[in-house]
DNA sequence: CATGAATGAGCGTTCATTCAT
DNA sequence: TATGAATGAACGCTCATTCAT
C-alpha cells in the first residue's frame, strides 16, 4: 500500500522547496546578509520556528541553494577530466572542453539563480552564511586549474602557466555570465559568448 | 596665520585615515557585513561615537575607503581613451593598452587593500554599505567597454562584440588579481600575468 | 468482560510509567526548568505531541511524579499522628517517632529518585511546574510542626517552640538526605544518620 | 580636581545597584528561571541592551548578587577556624561558634533578601545561571564540615561523624531562616531560634 | 570636541502547544 | 490513537544610532 509519497513526505519535499526558492529570491533581491530568517519564512509562507526544521541556520539553506548545482558540475568536471587523460590529440581536446562548456552552460541555465546567487556571493572572506559559497569557489578554481594542468602535460595545451589561463577562463565566464544575466550583454547570442570563452580556453590565452 | 595645518586639522585627517585604515582592514579580515561600527572605532583608537563625526554611516566608510582608488582609476581610464582618440595604428593602441595596464598595476599596488575589498566585495545586489562596490564596479565595466567600443570605431581592434571582449577581460583581471592575492599564483611573476592580459587585450579574445 | 486490564490499559500504563521516569531522570539531570517537553517524549520512546495525552502541562507531569511518594507519607504521618494521640509515655512516643522515622526512610528508598527530585527543588516561589513540590514542601513542615505539638500538648516532648524544633528536624533531614545521594556522606551508616536524627527529634532539640 | 566621583561613575554605580535590586525582587518572587532580562531591565529602569554592559548573562548577575553577602561569610567562616584552631577549652569553643553565629545573623540580616535568594534556589543540580549559587551553597557546607572537623580534632567537640553534624546543623539553620522569613515561625522571637541552633551545635547533635 | 553609556528595534533561535495526517 | 510538522510568542543577545557628560 501507499505506493505513492504520503500527504507528510509532499509537505516535506513542497516546503523544502518554497523555502530554497524563497532565500534564493531575496538573497538576489536584497544580498545574502541582509535577509533575515523572519523573512524567507514568510516568503515561503510559512511559520519562523519551521525554518528550523527544514534547516539548522542560514548556512544550512545555502548549502541546500547551492547543492544541485554544486554535485552536477562536479560531475561534469570529473567526466572532462577522465575525457582530458584519454585526450590523444587536439581534436579531443576541443571535443573535451566543448562538452564542458556545453554542460556547464545547460547546468547553468537549469539552475540560473542559483548560478547567479554564487556569481554575486562566492567572493570575500568565508564568515558564516557565505562559508558554502567560497568553498564552491575555491573547488571551482582549484579544479579549473587541475583541468588545464592535465591538459598541458599531455602536450595538447601550450600555456605560460596553467594557472594563469585557468584562472582568466574562469573569472572571464564569471564576468560574462553576469553580464548576461544582468543586461550588459543583452543582444548578445550565447553562442557567441561561449566561443569566445573556448576560443580562449583553446588559444591558451594566447600567451606564450 | 595658520598657513600651514592648524592642530585641529591634522588630528582630523589623521583620525579619517585611521577609521579608513581600521574599517580595510577589519572589511578584509571577516566581510563587510560582519564588521561592526563599534570595532571598527575601537580598531582605530578612538570612541564609537566619533565615528559619526566622520562618516554618517557605514555606506560613508566603504565610499571614503574606495575614493583614492576610484578617482585614480577613473583618470587612467579617460586619460587612455584620449589616447585611444588619438591613437592611429596598432602601435598606438599598444601603447595605449600598455600604459593604462601599467598605471593600474600601479594604481591596485599602491592601494592593495582597497583593491582587494573592492575585488572581494563588489558584486551582487547594492544594498546597504556595498552600494559603492557595486557602484565602482558597474563604472569600470561600463568604462571597460566604452574603451574598447573606442578602439573598434578607430578600426584599430576587431572583435566579435566590444562587450564580451571588454567584460572577458574585465573578469580575468579581476580573478588574477585576487589569485595573486590569495596565494593560489604564489611563485608566477606579476609580469608574466600582465603580459597575458594585454595579449588577451590585444587579441581582442581571440574569437571572431 | 474484560476484568483483566486490556491492551489499550496496558499500553497507557506504560506510557506514564515512561514519561514519569523520563522526566524524573531529565530533571534530576539537568534541573525542571531546563528540561523540555520535547526532551522528556523523546526520551520516553513516544512522540511530543502524545505528551498531551497523559499531563496537560509540565507542571502536571511533577505532580505526577511526585505522587506515590506524597501519598505514601501522607498515610504514614497520618499514622504517626494517631500514634501519638494515643501515646502515654515516653515509650509510646519513641515508638511513634521511630516507627515514623522507619517508614520515611523506607519511602524513601523506594521513591529515590523522586525523593532527590524533591529535595533538590522543592524550595522557591511556586510558580509554573514548581507548584506541585512547593505545595508538598508547605504540607511537610506544617505536618511537622503539628506532630510536634500534638507530643508537646501531650505532655511527652519539652521543647521551647514546637515550630523551632519541627523546622530544624526537617532541615536536618533534608540536607542529610541529599548528602548521602550527592555522597558527601559516602561512608556512613545509614542507621548512624538515622540515630541522629531520631535523637535530635527526641531531645527535643536540646534547648529549652 | 574632580574630588567628588564624576556623574558618569555615580550612574554606573546606581545602574548596577538598580540592575542587582531590580533582578533579586523578581528571582524572589517569581523564581530565577522565570525571570527575563527584559524584565529584569525594565524593573530597573533602563534599556534591556544596557543590561549586558554590566552584566555578561543572569549567572553573572547572579554571581554579582551573591557576591557580597558570599565575601561576608568566607570572611567569617576563616576567622571562626582561626579561632577554633587556638581554642584551649569548652569555653574558647563556645565564644568561637557563638561569635559565628552572631555575625553570620549579622550578615543574613543585613542581605535578607540574597539571603532568602540563595536559600532558596541554592540546591539541584548547577545549570546556567543557577551555578553560583550551586556553589556557594556547595563551598558552605563543606566549611562546616571542616569547622567541625578541627573542633573534633582539638578534643573540643565529640560528635559520631563530623559530617553528620555538620550537615544538620547547616540544614537546621536554612530551614529555619526561611521559616523565620515566610512568616511560619512568626512571634518566635529570633534569640530563641539562635539559642537552639547554638544548642545543636554544642551539643554535637546529641547523638554519641 | 571626544567619550562611551543608553536606547530599543531587530535577529537568530527555542519551545509549549496545536493540529493535520 | 500516535505521530511529528507547524505555529508563533518569547527569549537572549547585538548593534546602529543618539546623547549626556
Amino acid at each position: 500500500m501507499n505506493k505513492a509519497p504520503g500527504k507528510r513526505e509532499q509537505n516535506r519535499v513542497e516546503r523544502l522547496r518554497a523555502l530554497r526558492e524563497a532565500g534564493l529570491r531575496l538573497f538576489l533581491e536584497r544580498g545574502l546578509s541582509q535577509v533575515t530568517i523572519d523573512e524567507i519564512a514568510r516568503e515561503a509562507g510559512t511559520a519562523k520556528g519551521n525554518f528550523y526544521r527544514y534547516f539548522s541556520d542560514k548556512e544550512a539553506l545555502v548549502a541546500g541553494i547551492l547543492e544541485p548545482m554544486a554535485t552536477a558540475m562536479r560531475g561534469h568536471i570529473e567526466a572532462c577530466r577522465d575525457a582530458l587523460e584519454k585526450a590523444l590529440d587536439r581534436d579531443d581536446l576541443n571535443a573535451a572542453y566543448g562538452s564542458l562548456a556545453l554542460v556547464v552552460a545547460i547546468t547553468a541555465t537549469q539552475n540560473l539563480d542559483a548560478c547567479r546567487f554564487y556569481l554575486q556571493e562566492s567572493r570575500g572572506p568565508a564568515t558564516g552564511a557565505r562559508a558554502p559559497l567560497v568553498a564552491l569557489a575555491d573547488e571551482v578554481q582549484d579544479a579549473a586549474i587541475e583541468l588545464t594542468r592535465v591538459a598541458v602535460k599531455r602536450g595538447l595545451l601550450e600555456v605560460s602557466d596553467p594557472r594563469i589561463s585557468a584562472l582568466a577562463v574562469v573569472g572571464s565566464t564569471e564576468v560574462l555570465m553576469l553580464g548576461m544575466l544582468d543586461g550588459r550583454l543583452d543582444g548578445v547570442p550565447p553562442t557567441q559568448v561561449a566561443q569566445t570563452m573556448i576560443g580562449m580556453v583553446l588559444d591558451g590565452i594566447r600567451a606564450r
